[in-house]
DNA sequence: TCTAACCAGATTTTT
DNA sequence: TCTGGTTAGA
């Protein structure tokens, strides 16, 4: 059989995982062994050697970004055929199209709208209060995240009732049934719904699941690992009769359990399938060995796993440079002049190295330090965009205006700006609402037509006047007009730019939010304002970061799914931090899987350097906004010190961490100098002095004080303007 | 009804 | 340290 051109350039083991036939394939690969090339591949091989029409083809993602390279690749491969009609992108972008089309067989209508995780706090607030439950002894957290590993697991409110087997499981149910209230009379789906929906869709008519069935000829899933149970049944159900199904992933990287990942969808596949398919891809294409042999050391410890042997052809490479920090200001600063260090060397640029950290909240000292020494670098994923107030506000507009039905976003923005709507007419419009049975936003509109209502004048005239403005957006999108010419009426007849620019910093700040929100929108064309809400509330700003600026990317292990960096920094290796102290409370509650999930995304985290990977820990580091002393992690324990460079272990032992915690239990409480290691030296900088920056320029200085074994200065630039800065980057002048 | 001040509380990861 | 929620006062 002659070979394909799209088979070139692959090992055996993903030629045959390409090229196989049909039914059901499970690929598990180790990371950096080419599982999304394969999958990749996989499209284009169906389409080209296989005859497969593109929209028989239906590929899941884990990422929006993941399904655009996605198509460009397997559109490039196959010499720029526009592939126009297949079915790629993550599960929630897939279902939502499946359940806007297949609106009338659902709860729901076509202009649903989709509820963030904010929106469900709030929806979750409104239950609990509405059954006089105590939120502050059931967190609405906790709640939310109840309700949600039911929808996960597929459990309606009248299925999870029947097991409720706790006094929490018991409230929770209670809360379900009447959060499902509130989203249905909003005519709102969160993430899960959408999952869930689209399954009961398919359960319920079997009609309509032929006809996707018959649609989709092949299924193919990347990152399989993370997918839960809703997910599963929805591939399993779209697979059928056939069962082409082409499932790519490594439970080992299952990082996603906390938010109803099931790695055992690997072992219900097989099950399910039991003529499946399994190859593996066992090469690794990305790391050295060293990297490669101090990951499977790490992941090694973890039970219950079938173990890989990861092998390179890549050679031994470096050691893994460990360092133990001061506190976290130290262990930034240390990153940021190593970062320097292999630049000024040659060796990499900024923008090849990763910093990476298990929270967000991590991500501060370091931007500090790269701010103070006028560095730049890419922060991936930390505040979202879409998460700013502003933006909120004005997204809460446009889905009110789409589906006025939508009473969490009514309630956000009646009164934003003030337009004298406060609480107490608010609870009249809804007391009002409810008795004639229309929702808020609707009944709202009745106004507009002369209900009879029981208002006061002023508060009718001030709700009629919101109303008027409603209702005029709402002419403008029935009219047909795009997203943009709407947004920018809202913004007009609110009076939202004079609202937000109230002269502060922040307030210019927030008005630039707003630019780049229409900026989005008017990608928007030729689209309607359903399809623009949807994609705002699926695609995250993870997915739409700049690549192409040569700098530093700072993300947490989860957003490091997926990607590779020649250089790797893995910071905050503590206990308490990673692993994070919530998973260490579940693991001494008797759950262990918490504990073997951090050791997943520290294996995650370890596996995305493809040369240099450096490890770091500090001694101690602030929380809740005061220094406590910290142990090192005790997965640094299961690295072979031969893979090591660097700082000796303080806590090589439990006898040794025990007395580690003795002794910095007292040192806590001495001034922080006693424990600074390095020995004053004499100030470089005094105020008034001439000094240069690489980036600010040229400046004189304000003040200088001494700061662990940096100097902190402030300095008055001629151009940049007032800045603090590590003294390291200033140079004296003259 | 609005604003500002205060206080308490919480801090994992994200489609 | 920050955020959000509550309360008091205008």
């Amino acid at each position: 059989m002659p070979e394909s051109p799209l088979l070139e350039g692959l090992n055996p083991q993903q030629r045959d995982a390409v090229s196989a036939g049909t039914g059901p394939h499970l690929i598990l690969a180790g990371p950096g062994s080419g599982k999304t090339r394969v999958l990749t591949h996989r499209v284009a091989y169906l389409v080209q050697e296989m005859g497969v029409a593109p929209y028989r083809i239906m590929a899941v993602t884990f990422t929006n970004k993941a399904a655009r390279e996605m198509q460009q690749r397997v559109e490039r491969m196959l010499g720029g055929q526009e592939l126009s009609g297949l079915s790629l992108g993550t599960f929630h972008a897939l279902c939502a199209r499946i359940l806007r089309v297949e609106a009338e067989n659902t709860p729901y209508t076509r202009d649903y709208v989709i509820f963030d995780t904010r929106d469900q706090l709030t929806a979750i607030k409104q239950a609990a209060t509405q059954l006089n439950i105590d939120i502050k002894r059931f967190t609405p957290r906790s709640l939310l995240d109840g309700i949600s590993a039911a929808k996960n697991e597929m459990l309606t409110p009248e299925v999870f009732a029947d097991r409720v087997d706790s006094y929490f499981a018991e409230i929770v149910s209670r809360v379900y049934f009447a959060y499902q209230e509130i989203l249905l009379g909003s005519n709102a789906m969160d993430f899960d719904d959408l999952l869930m929906q689209t399954v009961l869709l398919f359960q319920q008519y079997a009609d309509v699941a032929a006809k996707y069935q018959r649609r989709y000829e092949h299924v193919l899933v990347d990152e399989f690992q993370d997918t839960n149970y809703a997910q599963y049944k929805l591939i399993h159900a779209l697979a059928a009769p056939q069962n082409n199904l082409f499932a790519v992933g490594d439970p080992d990287q299952s990082i996603y359990a906390f938010r109803g990942a099931d790695y055992r969808n690997v072992l219900r596949f097989q099950k399910d399938f039991p003529d499946a398919r399994v190859i593996l891809l066992e090469q690794n294409y990305r790391s050295t060995q060293t990297i490669l042999d101090a990951a499977t050391a790490v992941i090694n410890v973890n039970t219950n796993r079938v173990p890989k042997r990861l092998f390179t052809g890549r050679g031994k490479g470096e050691r893994i440079a460990l360092y133990e920090a001061y506190d976290e200001d130290d262990e930034a600063r240390h990153i940021l002049n190593t970062i320097l260090r292999l630049n000024e060397e040659g060796r990499y640029n900024p923008g090849e190295c990763a910093i990476m950290y298990r929270t967000n909240a991590q991500s501060r000292p370091l931007e500090e330090a790269f701010r103070r020494a006028g560095v730049p670098y890419r922060l991936i994923g930390a505040t979202r965009f879409y998460d700013r107030r502003e933006i909120r506000d004005l997204l809460a507009y446009l889905r009110l205006i789409h589906n006025p039905d939508d009473s969490v976003s009514l309630e956000r923005i009646i009164n934003v700006p003030t337009r004298g709507i406060g609480e107490r007419t608010l609870g009249e419009l809804r007391a009002w609402a409810e008795s004639i049975r229309l929702s808020p936003g609707r009944a709202l509109l009745a106004l507009l037509e002369g209900a009879d209502a029981p208002f006061s004048p002023r508060s009718r005239r001030a709700l009629e006047v919101f109303a008027g403005l409603l209702a005029h957006w709402q002419a403008l999108a029935a009219a047909g007009r795009p997203p943009l010419p709407i947004l920018d009426a809202v913004i007009d007849d609110t009076g939202l730019a004079a609202y937000l620019r109230d002269g502060s910093r922040e307030g210019e700040d927030r008005w630039e939010n707003v630019l780049s929100l229409r900026e989005s929108a008017a990608d928007y064309e030729h689209a309607d304002l359903a399809e623009f809400l949807t994609q705002v509330a699926l695609v995250s700003d993870v997915d739409v970061r700049d690549d192409n600026v040569d700098a530093p990317a700072l993300l947490t292990l989860h957003s490091a799914k997926g990607l590779e960096f020649p250089v790797v920094f893995l910071c905050g290796l503590e206990e308490g931090t990673l692993p994070h102290l919530r998973s260490l409370e579940a693991d001494a509650e008797g759950d262990p899987d918490a504990l073997a999930e951090e050791r997943r995304l520290l294996y995650v985290g370890i596996t995305r350097a493809k040369d240099r990977l450096y490890l770091s820990y500090a001694f101690r580091r602030t929380r809740f906004g005061d220094s406590e002393p910290s142990l090192p992690s005790r997965f640094l324990q299961d690295v072979p010190p031969a893979l090591l460079e660097g700082a000796p272990l303080a806590g090589a032992s439990r006898a040794a961490q025990d007395s580690f915690a003795r002794m910095t239990a007292w040192m806590d409480d001495l001034p922080r100098s006693h424990a600074a290691r390095n020995t004053p030296s004499p100030p470089r900088f005094q105020p008034g002095m001439r000094v240069i920056n690489p980036h600010f320029g040229e400046g004189v200085v304000i003040a200088a004080r001494r700061y662990h074994d940096a100097e902190e200065v402030d300095v008055q630039f001629d151009r940049a303007g007032r800045k603090r800065i590590d003294g390291n980057f200033l140079e004296p002048l003259g």
